[in-house]
DNA sequence: CATGAAAGTCATCACGA
DNA sequence: TCGTGATGACTTTCATG
């Protein structure tokens, strides 16, 4: 799907999403029209799906990750209850798991209480049976960046 | 710590990464050298971590996520076996969790057989006691944007 | 798909209020 | 901290190979 020139823009953007179209075109040795349209075809194709700042959590205050499971009762293939459990402050991913029906949920929050407010809210969702929260003590790592391999 | 101007660049940035600093400095209503000046503080206080592209996992040939569970044989504190279980290629984030001595890992791969040769190098390393692995069905909801709140 | 030229726009810096 | 103004670099489009 993708050529070594392709692969190389993927992974300096994924490295520096801020990396100037003229750099690219520097780096991967072509003219900076042609890097633009290769870019922009990722873009369309779907393969860049969009460019984020990265924040540290502790420096604006949300000092506490957590991982939760959240068993609930509904039809399986379902999602209804991972729409609302997304849509609560703190919850930054929502994933349907195999085996017990239940939503794996990572959660970032001030402290504590702020945690204990969010389950709180989880509870309060119909559907939602019990909630089994594991909390972090420290994140060794922490990436979005895919690692590329050349027959992608 | 932040005031609105601030938040307002923060949250813009998180959105996209990639829009300019003119684009801000419309935003928010300053001129770009002061936008500028405010980015590069957010960048050297550790506010700002990175700009990253995000990729569909799919279209580079990564459908299949999992959580494991790692428990582990070592000295509280220590996070050596994190760091060789950061090190394996198609690991993202790696947390050290509280209650039982585990890492909780989350992964990116092709497929089961890549999962499974994932899970067989985990077990390799010599401090991992054992696995315990959930996969993923479907993702409700994945994003690195942290809530920004005006008393950070 | 890639190039090169042209127009408009932007990034960046020094300086002053 | 901010705005102004200058300059060199960049972005983007388009005609063309």
């Amino acid at each position: 799907m993708f050529n070594e020139i392709d692969l190389k823009i993927l992974n300096i953007l994924q490295e520096n999403a801020r990396t100037s179209n003229a750099d690219l075109a520097r780096a991967v040795d072509l003219a900076p029209s042609a890097v633009l349209e290769r870019v922009r075809k990722l873009e369309r194709r779907g393969v860049i799906t969009g460019y984020a700042a990265h924040l540290s959590p502790p420096a604006v205050g949300l000092s506490l990750t957590a991982f939760t499971f959240v068993r609930v009762e509904e039809a399986v293939g379902a999602t209804d209850t991972g729409r609302l459990l997304a849509d609560l402050p703190g919850v930054l991913e929502v994933h349907y798991t195999a085996g017990a029906a239940a939503y794996l949920v990572k959660v970032r929050v001030a402290d504590t209480a702020a945690l204990a407010g969010l389950l709180r809210e989880m509870g309060r969702i119909e559907s939602v049976r019990d909630t089994n929260t594991t909390i972090v003590l420290e994140t060794v790592k922490e990436t979005a960046a895919l690692p590329l391999n050349h027959h992608s």
